[in-house]
RNA sequence: GCAGGGGUGGGUGAGUGGUUAAAACCAGCAGACUGUAAAUCUGCCGCCUGAAAGGCUACGCAGGUUCGAAUCCUGCCCCCUGCACCA
């Protein structure tokens, strides 16, 4: 592929996801081919579309001839970052550090290449070493090159120094971890360069001082190793990133369905689509400028939107998954459900949230529409569903709801055997006959 | 262990005997307007009941005082801070 950009570094500082770096970096990427890491945490089952932009930075660099290395932290997950936190974690048991290894690991290997011929790409646990650790080495080795002085100065650190709750001596020795993660992949995989959320800048820094200091022990030259981090994204009203629909969207299709995945994009906000575009997708400088164009001139075309979404949807959940997700927007936001045939409504659900109703309940008229609508989740009592009702927002098949107490019948289906219940504009639930 | 402070709805937090299902703010939900956006406006936002009325449950837990308690008393649990103990 031909890139219109220089190198990896200008074109990651283009799309706005360089926030710092070490002096220095840039030069290196701009010279010289590198293996660059970024590090992710299994502090939760699945990664989240927050993580999708330190994702890209490895792909980016891969693209551009350097070797990304992933490292799931296995190890460092039984510890816990006391970065960005105000009061200490919980510790996660040793099973579940594992499972969401392992899920994680999954995920991540589906975004790089790591059969190229030059520059594959490389998974690692870091339990592979952090486990088998021991202690007295670990102190002799690591400990010794850092002062206390140093990591107080830290800001994770500091910022939980001067709260009553304090941080404990588990927590305070992570960046210690971190930086050896960065120490062994120097040694053992040619590992210069180090990426991550600016919130691990100080981590990261405690890893680069450490080859440093390790480097200046022992006579000879070294290579020289680098760091950059991203900036957090938030969206233009200052909320992290991600935090919409109840909670940040997943990538694993099972909890975040393609289609509410890419729903997630098509709704950002006007304001924050031209940096998404950029930072998520490979819009490049070339097409820019027709995007930029579109959300000024026309933005309830939401071109940027489409766009943004399509391209981050195929890139995660594949060509069916993107698919699957335009259907069934199309079907949703499109037209008249009634039109459609319960075999076109059924696929168009695929995917997408709903549940089962028994036949002889209709038959007998047992169950009401506000009952239903509890029943898929879509409301929480009785009384919610019959305020939802009243406030005219609940829909059967697309047509408003004027009484919740009535019982579902015969004549509310699709073809005898499907109907579709939806709460406001955009929570679908897709219920079939049993 | 001692002393002090505190535990209220998803969150922050007001409330020290009745008009408190509990202010205010945030978050959330729906509607209007739009573009499945943002902003704005309106309504809702413990559970049951067609609205209201009413009922039920609720202010860490368990008892008690009272016609009546989130509010007073007793015991217990938990959290925070300081001191002590330990080292």
């Amino acid at each position: 592929m031909s890139s219109p950009f220089a190198n990896a570094f200008s074109e990651l500082e283009w799309r706005g996801s360089v926030y710092d770096t070490t002096s220095g970096a840039m030069d290196a990427l701009s010279r010289e081919k590198v293996a660059c890491y970024v590090g992710f945490d299994p502090s939760a089952p699945s990664l989240h579309v927050g993580s999708l932009v330190p994702i890209l930075g490895l792909v980016r660099m891969q693209r551009h001839g350097h070797t990304p290395i992933v490292v799931v932290g296995g190890g460092t997950g039984m510890i816990g970052d006391p970065g960005g936190r105000e009061s200490e974690r919980a510790l996660l048991d040793k099973a579940q550090v594992e499972r969401n290894t392992e899920s994680i690991r999954a995920q991540l290997e589906q975004f790089l290449d790591f059969n190229a011929k030059t520059n594959p790409a490389k998974l690692v646990d870091n339990a592979s070493w952090l486990m088998d650790l021991q202690l007295i080495d670990f102190l002799r080795e690591i400990g010794k090159r850092f002062t206390v002085n140093y990591m107080l100065a830290k800001e994770s650190v500091r910022s939980r120094l001067s709260r009553d709750s304090g941080i404990s001596y588990t927590e305070f020795s992570y960046m210690l971890l971190q930086a050896y993660d960065f120490l062994r992949l120097y040694r053992y995989h040619g590992c210069t360069f180090q990426m991550g959320g600016s919130d691990q800048w100080g981590n990261i820094l405690a890893g680069v001082d450490l080859i440093r200091r390790v480097n200046a022990d022992s006579p000879g030259s070294h290579r020289a190793v680098h760091a950059m981090v991203y900036p957090l994204i938030t969206t233009s009203s200052g909320e992290k990133f991600g935090k919409s629909i109840g909670g940040a969207p997943t990538l694993d299709p099972a909890v975040t369905s393609p289609y509410r995945f890419y729903q997630f994009f098509l709704n950002t906000a006007d304001s924050d689509a031209i940096g998404y575009l950029k930072l998520f997708t490979d819009v490049g400088p070339d097409e820019l400028p027709e995007f930029e164009q579109a959300v000024l001139v026309e933005p309830h075309k939401r071109a940027v939107q489409r766009r943004l979404a399509r391209d981050i949807t195929l890139l995660v959940h594949g060509r069916s998954g993107l698919e699957q997700a335009e259907r069934v927007t199309r079907a949703l936001f499109g037209g008249e459900l009634t039109t459609l045939t319960a075999d076109e409504v059924e696929e168009v659900f695929e995917g997408a949230p709903g549940g089962d109703i028994l036949k002889h309940e209709i038959d007998n008229a047992a169950v009401t529409l506000q009952s239903m609508a509890i029943g898929q989740g879509l409301c929480s009592s009785a009384g919610d569903a019959r305020r939802l009702v009243q406030q005219g927002g609940l829909y059967l098949n697309g047509v408003r709801i004027d009484d919740s107490r009535r019982a579902v019948s015969v004549d509310d289906l699709i073809d005898g055997r499907v109907l579709v219940l939806r709460r406001g504009s955009k929570d679908h639930r897709l219920v079939r006959v049993k």
